[in-house]
Order: C-alpha cells, then structure tokens, then sequence
DNA sequence: TCTGGGGTCCTAGGACCC
DNA sequence: TCTGGGGTCCTAGGACCC
C-alpha cells in the first residue's frame, strides 16, 4: 500500500509554495508483527522471534533477538528451519486479524495526541504537529511513546522533522540508537528564505544515512546513484536539481527538496479511494482441478467486491490470472483475461459471474497451478458513476443493494464469510497453509469459552 | 515439499486525429 | 520522389512503498 505523492509544491524550480514551517512526526510501531504476538504472550519477550509471510513461505517480521542472529528480511522459511530450531528461534504464521485490530488501538490512542493524523500503513502513521510548536516536542514525543506502549502494549519509535522525508529520517535514528530512547528529531529551520532552509546539524546527520535508506529510493535507484558516486543523504541532498529530474522523474526531486527541508508531500487525512482492488492469493497446495479453482476465484471475485462496497465504489473491467509455480521444474502455464462488465457494479453475483466466465476461458487442464487472483479496474466512486442504459431498473438496483448492505453487515458483526455464496466453496482446501498461527486473542469471541 | 500480497505514480512510445 | 506539427489517449514498463 503506498499513497505517497501528495505535493504542496509547483513542479518547476522557483515556483514553491512556502511550507516551510510544518512539523511532523513518523509514529512507527518497532517490529510490529512480532511485538503483537507478544503482547498476548509474554513468554516471548526476549526471545528471538519471526513471523511468516502467507503459506508461510518467508520471513516478514523480526524481533530484534532474531535480526541480532542474523536472520533477513524475505528470506525463505524452509532454508532456515533447521537454524530456527537449533536456535530456539520462535516461528508464527502471519495473523493479520490479530495485527489489523492491534493496529487500530495504536492509531487511536495516536489521535489523541493530534487533530491530524495520516495512516500511512498498518504500522506506521504521520502526526501533523504545526499546532504544538510552543511545546518541548521531543517532550511530547515521549509521552507518546509512553501512553501507546502503557494503552496498547506495542512499543514505538517517533521521528520528528520539518518534511515527512526527514521525519522518515529522525525514525531511523530513534530506532536504530537506543541512547535516544526512542525519540530523534531533526531541528526545525532557524533562518533563510522558503526555498533555502536552514537547519542546524542536517549535513552531519544526513552524511550518517545511507543513501539507499532514504524513502524514496529504492534498491534500483541506489545502484543507479552510487553509479554517479551519491553514497549518502547528504549527497542526495546536495545533487543537482534538473539532474535528478531527470534522473528520478519528479518524485526524486520531491525526495532531494524534502530532505533540504522544504515540505513537499502534505499529510493525507482521508485515504482516497482505491482505482484497481486485487484479491489474490498463492495456494496452500496446487491447485489441480478446474472446480477447486472455481471456488477459489469466485472467492477472490466475492472478497474484491466486499472491498469494492467497503468503500462505496464500483468497477468497470474484471480480470482473472493465474498461474503454475515457476520455482518448480513442471510444465509452467499463466494466463490473463479481463473483461468488461455490461455496467459497473458492486454487486457480488455479477462479480462472481464474469470472474468465472473469464476462467473457463483461460483455464488449462493438466497443470498443476500455485497462484491466482481477480483484479477489478475502472473503479469508481457511487456517487459520480456514469450512468447506463443498461442499469438495472431502480427496484431492482435497490434489491440488490439491500441485499449486498444485510451480508456486509452480517459479516461485519459475526466475522467474515458467516454469509457466504456457495460458489466460493466449504472447504477451501486451497486456502493458505498456517500452521503456526496464534489465537484471535482479541477479535473472535467464537472462540472463549462459552459461559452459562 | 516449501519462495507474500496489494497498491501508486510517472514516463515513453505508439496509435490516431486534425 | 517528396513526406509537418501538434495534440490526446492508451498501454506497457519501470520505479517505489510496506
């Protein structure tokens, strides 16, 4: 999930918004996954712990224990069993019930300290703190800390600093030197004009950083600069402007002005609506029979279109892919199709329907397929939808509505597919494989004990 | 045996039109 | 044989994020 690009700045050099007195904080949860497993049991604290990605294929989240032994980011599971046991490494397929709820505690107790708060990811959010500049922030900062870690139990590192760039940066350092105890801030400017900021300390702060270690730029783009002998933040920072133009296209630019301390991304409040929603997902064993993959996809198509109502839109074009597993030496097979919809809808049988008309077609028996998924595009939001000859009447519109409002509302008290179309399947053998998944300690009452 | 899922933005280049 | 200039729209590909 990425919503980055919010610019507050004309693109060419010398048009600049003046924004050069914000302040903003980079609230972000340490080792998220692995300190929510915690939480609900405490016998994990101190020990090294990882958490697996889906199928619980790679690692995707380490305690610091865990990264101290050595243990990468993405790496495989099954390359390192032998090495999490001799370890006594403890090993927890992804639980995003359990990640998603403890995400929402945090950024509550998080409003509390703002009145803007942008959710940049399940485990990170940006605090607008132009309004607290009359306090100590670092003060304020650490008191954010303490109420999150005390309200909710996961412990967080704050950075502060005039853009979100450098507030991105002020985190790094919180986290990564303990002697700051968890909160870093970057000065804000002292003196010189809009477009020439003056912060105190910056060039030996940024000349610390590595410069693949600046948001912004990626594994690609650090290669490329190293190319051109930019090692560092502070060399960034330095780089000429219509080189990394040009270079960068006009998002490097953003990342160069953003660390000299001119704010160019603003705060989002309210995330936009999503223009494609993907539901897709590798299986837990291959997928071998056109009827299992009927369930799956029809089960993807009814999850696309949850997502699709969950924020009042309707798609266009729906398309189905999938494919065979490229690691293994078998005969590979992967296809795409996608197709329009007669109207744009969010009206789980059409969904259902068209995904399963696309798959006939492209489906290849004789092939032993890992992955597969339904994408949904033209997506638009209810409100401003072209409408279509081919609408249904209004009574009947209004039937399915209603219909489409009782399951969402349903699943959303008695949990998901409670109600579900018989089409996406009962025993989903396909469904992922976790094997090593804590309890739905704080989401699922089906499974307390029932007093009476 | 076993290698995640879900997004966005920007640019270049081709098709097409007048 | 000679063979403009400028605009729009769409798509593919490349980059990024967590």
């Amino acid at each position: 999930m990425l919503r980055r690009r919010c610019c507050r700045v004309e693109t060419r050099p010398g048009e600049l918004e003046s924004d050069y007195m914000s302040v903003f904080a980079l609230a972000d949860c340490n080792n998220f996954y692995a300190s929510c497993e915690r939480v609900f049991n405490p016998d994990l604290i101190g020990r090294p712990l990882v958490v697996l990605s889906n199928n619980d294929g790679c690692v995707i989240a380490r305690s610091n224990e865990a990264k101290a032994l050595g243990v990468a980011m993405g790496e495989p599971f099954f390359k390192r069993e032998g090495f999490f046991k001799q370890h006594g490494v403890r090993v927890y397929s992804s639980n995003y019930a359990l990640y998603g709820d403890m995400s929402q505690r945090v950024m509550r107790t998080l409003g509390r300290f703002t009145p803007e708060l942008e959710i940049y990811s399940i485990d990170e959010a940006f605090l607008d703190l132009d309004s607290f500049g009359a306090r100590d922030l670092d003060d304020y900062g650490r008191e954010i800390r303490r109420t999150v870690r005390q309200w909710t139990g996961i412990p967080i590192s704050i950075g502060i600093g005039p853009t979100k760039t450098l507030a991105k940066i002020a985190n790094r350092m919180a986290k990564k030197f303990p002697e700051h105890q968890g909160v870093f801030r970057v000065p804000q400017p002292v003196a010189g004009l809009p477009r020439a900021p003056v912060i105190p300390g910056l060039d030996a702060l940024l000349d610390r950083i590595d410069v693949a270690d600046v948001w912004g730029v990626g594994r690609r783009y650090a290669i490329k600069l190293e190319r051109y002998g930019i090692r560092n933040a502070r060399q960034l920072k330095d780089a000429d402007e219509a080189w990394v133009r040009k270079k960068m296209t006009i998002q490097g630019l953003h990342t160069v002005l953003e660390l000299r301390g001119i704010s160019c991304l603003a705060l989002e409040l309210a995330p936009p609506p999503k223009k494609s929603i993907m539901v897709s997902r590798s299986f837990g064993r291959p997928v071998a029979t056109l009827t299992e993959m009927r369930e799956a996809v029809a089960a993807f198509a009814a999850r696309c279109a949850e997502k699709l109502r969950a924020q009042q839109s309707r798609a266009a074009f729906l398309a189905v892919f999938l494919m065979t597993n490229p690691h293994k030496d078998e005969p590979q097979y992967s296809n795409i199709l996608t197709a329009r919809l007669p109207v744009a809808t969010a009206n789980t049988p059409d969904l259902i329907r068209l995904a399963l008309d696309c798959l006939e077609r492209i489906y290849k028996d004789g092939y032993s397929y890992k992955k597969a998924g339904v994408m949904l595009s033209g997506v638009e939001p209810d409100a401003t939808r072209q409408l279509s000859l081919l609408d249904p009447t209004p009574r009947l519109a209004a039937r399915q509505n209603d219909l489409m409002r009782a399951l969402d509302s349903v699943n959303a008290k008695w949990g998901r597919n409670t109600l579900h179309y018989a089409a996406t399947g009962i025993g989903r053998p396909w469904q992922m494989r976790q094997e090593r998944k804590s309890g739905r300690f704080t989401t699922c009452w089906q499974e307390l004990p029932i007093v009476r």
